[in-house]
DNA sequence: AATGGCTTCCAAAGCGCTTTGGGTATGGTT
DNA sequence: AACCATACCCAAAGCGCTTTGGAAGCCATT
């Protein structure tokens, strides 16, 4: 069933039945009426390229993933993200559509999303530091909104982020607090802003204390558990070893923690580990008392939020980009206790 | 620049500089050359939704994710398995449109994207047993592929599966043969049809092996670290606790080793786990030598082939459906061995 | 009775592409 | 010289919608 056959079936022009079911004002309310009551009994639903072609509006957004074809790592965290964003578009008649592209060739996909008219505006993940990719949305004229920010660049944009230099003080300090003076820190890859920030936010911390900034105990790489394990197995393993760690994910934390067990040592006690927490739906941070000392900060909400900010500066593309900073959550869970005695015998 | 300006420069009419574009033959070799050439120069890039008009083909598969409202899971093979998909739509000029949905109306969502033309055929998610959707989508025209299989099911359908039953019959028969006799299963939801086929897999070696089948032993939920974690514990404590544990997820693997260590027992030793792998790329299962013995089979390359069934089916309508199923791999790690000895002592 | 302003509707153009149904050379046959 | 393929190209219709620019009807004012 089409525009066409509707109307025909009601006796009305295409204009009119288009109107009423478009909430134009220009329509008697009785005659919409029966306009939406025959689309719903028809089962009718509009044909979104046509409206899209007729219109000049793709009402999708697109999600471009990066994805270098040397580590072939899918963001764990982009589920739950993308699950949040689906909400928001699902609210508001906008489709989702993907792409995965090989990050040797992102240009090129932005500017063929922006030719082809295929989307309305893009959501930026996984941003890197000097990222160029906001430079060049901004010069082809397709709106968008990037998933945390971008350290090094002048040009305003609509962003979201979690307030990664403040949880990663806030973490440090803790620690501190605990009396731990040698504390490893198990970052993602720097490259990436997020990761960029949180060391900061580490460091900050350390010099605020007068700490001193150990290279050896920072390490920086792909967030999974095998990588987790196996540098928290060496950085135990080496003279004045670290009493304990921050994990910017709790896929990390894992691995941290499997190394300090075989290691037979008790997590809480003789390491102690706080972690960032991304509140993935299906590796939560224990049950109702954390596992890990966290900080925390739903992805979920993060993507629901993005969406918004950017279908926001799609329908008012004069206002001034939205910048979201979401505080973290900090949680105190099993694993951080008091910095053992050890030090001190060492004196 | 759209066809009529790119015409227009090349003096040519828009069927020819059309023709051209798209490969048909009436048209010479140096004027395709000539065309292909300025198209390139003047980076014409067609637009979809036109196309999409003119052909009735939309040139997008849709990917519709079931999200129960209660759970609030992202299935978090999902962002894998999209990525595989995603390569082959890159490769053929497809689009892959994203519906999070909650799987209270899923119908409609279904309905919804064949009415509006929004996409050529869709990716099953998920299947549970006696799945209605098969039905549904049979119903109403619109090509399919399951990622995964329905059973109690009697309409052809395409798709992809990996051998649940026989992985779960070599995992169970493979820690019978390490002398294991009370071996707990920690399954998924069984209300979903890979679960249902890996505990029937289970159940087929216990009972060719002449072991009861303890329904104490059998557990089935979300395929979480925490849930893995308290199930174990809550096994191990038991009277004739298992010796073993079959996962069905490293996610949980990783809680069942949490719970074994908390006990102060020894994997690999004490009590054995074998899981299966979906071989994620953020959750490997250890570096060269595997930590867990695991069924395995990517997931990844799941969703890179049966996107390609889909588009197969959609080009070939009338051929009868794709079946692939998918053999694991068998690696052994350090989670299994032999089954200790104290049963003995217990004669 | 003529005018003007609302309200309610419509015909037709247009969005950017594909495709049908020819048309015009060109060269080879009778 | 007339004819016919063949190769190459084109004008225009059509996909399903929105939107422009009226038109018709009705009422209240002059």
């Amino acid at each position: 069933m089409n525009l066409k056959q509707l109307s025909e079936q009601l006796g009305l022009s295409q204009t009119t039945v288009s109107r009423a079911l478009n909430g134009y004002p220009e329509v008697n309310a009785a005659t919409r009426l029966r306009v939406e009551d025959a689309a719903k009994a028809f089962n009718y639903h509009p044909s979104t390229r046509a409206k899209g072609l007729a219109t000049g509006r793709a009402l999708a957004i697109g999600h471009v993933i990066p994805m270098s074809t040397k580590h072939e790592m899918v963001n764990p965290v982009f589920g739950d993200f993308i699950a949040g964003a689906g909400e928001t578009y699902a609210r508001n008649g906008y489709e989702m559509i993907l792409s995965i592209v090989d990050d040797s060739n992102e240009d090129e996909i932005y500017r063929s999303l922006k030719l082809r008219r295929a989307v309305d505006g893009v959501i930026v993940h996984g941003p890197r530091i000097d990222d160029p990719r906001i430079a060049l949305l901004s010069e082809i004229g397709m709106p968008f909104a990037v998933h945390g920010q971008v350290t090094h660049n002048s040009l305003p944009y609509t962003f979201l982020d979690v307030d990664n230099h403040d949880a990663f003080v806030q973490a440090t300090d803790y620690l501190f607090d605990l009396g731990h003076q040698r504390i490893a820190l198990v970052n993602g890859l720097e490259t990436m802003d997020f990761a960029y920030r949180r060391r900061s936010g580490y460091e900050t911390s350390l010099r605020a204390h007068g700490l001193a900034i150990d290279p050896v105990l920072m390490r920086s790489s792909e967030m999974t558990e095998v990588i987790g394990y196996e540098t928290a197995r060496d950085l135990l393993g080496i003279n004045n070893a670290p009493t304990a760690f921050i994990c910017a994910s709790l896929i990390s934390a894992l691995g941290v923690r499997r190394a300090i067990e075989e290691r037979g040592l008790v997590m809480g006690n003789d390491v102690s580990v706080v972690t960032h927490d991304d509140m993935l739906s299906y590796l939560q941070n224990g049950g109702e008392t954390p596992i890990f000392t966290a900080t925390r900060s739903s992805v979920r909400t993060a993507g629901r939020q993005l969406a918004e900010s950017l279908l926001h500066a799609i329908e008012h593309p004069n206002n001034s980009p939205q910048e979201t900073i979401l505080k973290c959550e900090f949680v105190v869970g099993h694993s951080t206790g008091p910095a053992p005695r050890k030090d001190e015998h060492g004196l």
